[in-house]
DNA sequence: ACAAATTACTGCGTGATGCAGCGAACTGAG
DNA sequence: CTCAGTTCGCTGCATCACGCAGTAATTTGT
């Protein structure tokens, strides 16, 4: 029964929710308080890591803030080390976000004891299968964003 | 040179994290702000719902939060209609929180687009593909909660 | 040239959290 | 049985993150 389809589909969304969303709250948790920061600056972090240097408001509107608090998260990320205010030049009003070398060097040291451990959980996994899973976890991924998108 | 493996290493643990990462996050936030609790709470439902019923103090240690902190998310969680506080019958000081009936379903319906897009994104593997993906899921899931455990 | 919109920033109130301390209840040594 | 020590959940108090509303600077459009 472990075997059928069905319940290989309940236990796998069950993995992932709640059993590894629970998981990435927590890490980012304890990345935050390593880095002197709060869960929220954290996010902002990522979101810079994926998306590039950004303005305060854009900021704020992919963490779900307002501008007036993407202020303050950004206060603290640049007392903490980890971006930089960089004034834009085609628009004096906008500042631009990004993270210093020293903040990438902070943040990926917090995460190399992750990453570390799952690369070895994928040597267990073939090429075929590694393409598999890079598969599914675009698709989660997307899927996920799609639905914030639509629940918000 | 994307279907090399080292290649597709990097990029799958770029997706996980910061990518899935940060949609969890996000996904939690709006979830949460649906209930009418904090996405603290959120995160002790899912304890619950992981684990069963636990004292404040066994919720306090699984959330990051001190007993005092416990003792108002529990409120908030009691005022939301989503968990009960039962006497612990074997030890008169001890409460035990457990997810209402309604708790639970307003919950799951919450997660319920995702659940349905994921199990359209399923339909696209095999069931040995599935396989592949439950046994990285779980693997990755106890990395993750080890990685928590260390750092802290 | 000037009004309207945009951007980032600043007081103020609200609320979640940590810290310290409380009473109640359990445990164990004598 | 007694009673000191421990554990458990809960309550003031201070701190800090956040939303709301308003401001100054800059850009955009007419």
């Amino acid at each position: 029964m472990a075997d059928d389809r069905e319940s290989l589909l309940g236990e796998l969304t069950r993995v992932a929710v709640p059993g590894w969303a629970i998981r990435v709250v927590q890490l980012n948790s304890v990345v935050a308080a390593r880095l002197g920061v709060t869960d929220t600056d954290v996010q902002c972090l990522h979101v810079l890591d994926l998306y590039g240097p950004a303005t305060p408001g854009a900021l704020a509107k992919r963490v779900n803030l307002t501008t007036g608090a993407a202020t303050r998260m950004i206060d603290r990320l640049v007392a903490a080390g980890c971006v930089r205010r960089v004034p834009d030049p085609g628009d004096r009003r906008r500042v631009l976000v990004e993270p210093t070398k020293e903040g990438v060097e902070r943040a990926s040291a917090a995460y190399a004891g992750l990453v570390a451990r799952t690369r070895e959980d994928l040597a267990d996994f073939s090429d075929d299968e590694l393409r598999t899973l890079l598969r599914f976890m675009t698709a989660a991924e997307r899927s996920t964003a799609a639905e914030v998108q639509e629940l918000q």
